[in-house]
DNA sequence: TAGTAACGAAACGGAACGTTCCGTTATGGA
DNA sequence: TCCATAACGGAACGTTCCGTTTCGTTACTA
């Protein structure tokens, strides 16, 4: 058996003058598993168009670009993490970083994620689409998390843009350095430092 | 005149058997004018090339891959960023990364510095070279500060690993989002925070 | 003086980009 | 019922870049 032959070498013809959702949902796959196993330096149009079998020209008649494919394969992972405000900033930080690098590291979306940060250092349409589309998106939650704790009087309300920055590159430093696993121990540590109240 | 055209199309003949430090020295320069110019997107072995007017074979003689180049044109830069301990980490920190965001801004060290971030994610060797000897050289002096918070008993020893995390991921952030210029508000706020004291 | 090795230039084979053709397929409007 | 339409997979396009090899030239070094 040839290494990285999928599970899906099947051909989908036309079924007519209109796109066919069976082509996008396996280059979808196919792009998921190249991810996961060949990373970013792996990560290339024609492995995808070869995994999926799939034309190239039907690739880019879903997506634009490599990156508009990327964020659409994070997108399609990022499945039930929903981070509620409890009541305690601090604790809720915790609770939903570990649930995202859990996340990160037991599916191919860490990969993914960091062949987008990767891909938007050298296209400056990726680099706006994440700062104005994906990430506001992504963080929606985490960002609600701060205004909460702004609203109960736990954290200044002019400070929430910092924290999360403090919050967004923590968790980027130790992805991007592929140091997820050995990092867990600064998680509480880092969170509660986020959290802290304002005043003396 | 073409745009692009570098200020030094000299051409280097051989000095000998040995190898022409000249040569070393206008590929750095290149390299650094390339990146100012066109970004990690326009960065290429045979872009800096043309602009040295050096043969690729005479660049990986002088270095054995593209991250490597980098990392040598990041430090060539790195000048005076000397961070020194007062006695007050949260002004320590505000200063140094006051220091560091100008320089980054001002010189094409911010735009070296991403493509040496993205290059890691593509390369392991450039993954595992930037966290086991750039990065450690770089962040030894950053690192000085809060060992030295540390020992004054400003902070706990055992949070400095995650209050450095903290530091890093926050300038990571903005320099990777390309959000330098807008984000500076943000530091003496995310600063004190890092800095802050452990107990109550 | 003979040997050596770096020099710039050119070309190599391989990979990937994004695009263009091709013949096939099947829908949906006339 | 028929036919224009458009997506399909596949192949090939021209370009760019990688890292390496080959070449004639240059000038130290032993």
């Amino acid at each position: 058996m040839k290494a990285g032959k999928a599970a899906t070498p099947v051909r989908r013809a036309s079924i007519g003058a209109r796109r066919n959702p069976a082509s996008q949902a396996a280059i979808l796959a196919a792009a998921r598993a190249v991810l996961a196993e060949e990373g970013y330096a792996g990560f290339s149009i024609d492995a995808v168009s070869r995994r999926a079998g799939a034309g190239k020209p039907t690739i880019y008649r879903w997506w634009k670009n490599r990156a508009d494919l990327l964020m659409e394969v994070y997108a399609a992972e990022k499945a039930g993490i929903r981070a509620v405000p409890s009541g305690d900033l601090a604790q809720d930080l915790i609770a939903h970083t570990s649930a995202l690098w859990s996340f990160w590291c037991g599916t191919p979306s860490g990969r993914t994620f960091r062949a987008l940060l990767a891909e938007a250092q050298s296209d400056p349409h990726a680099l706006a689409a994440l700062r104005e589309k994906f990430l506001p998106e992504r963080l929606q939650d985490v960002r609600g998390l701060f205004t909460a704790a702004a609203a109960r009087g736990d954290i200044p309300a002019e400070e929430v843009e910092a924290r999360l920055a403090l919050y967004i590159g923590f968790n980027w430093f130790y992805v991007l350095t592929d140091q997820l696993e050995a990092g867990q121990a600064s998680i509480p540590v880092a969170m509660r430092l986020i959290a802290a109240r304002g005043g003396p």
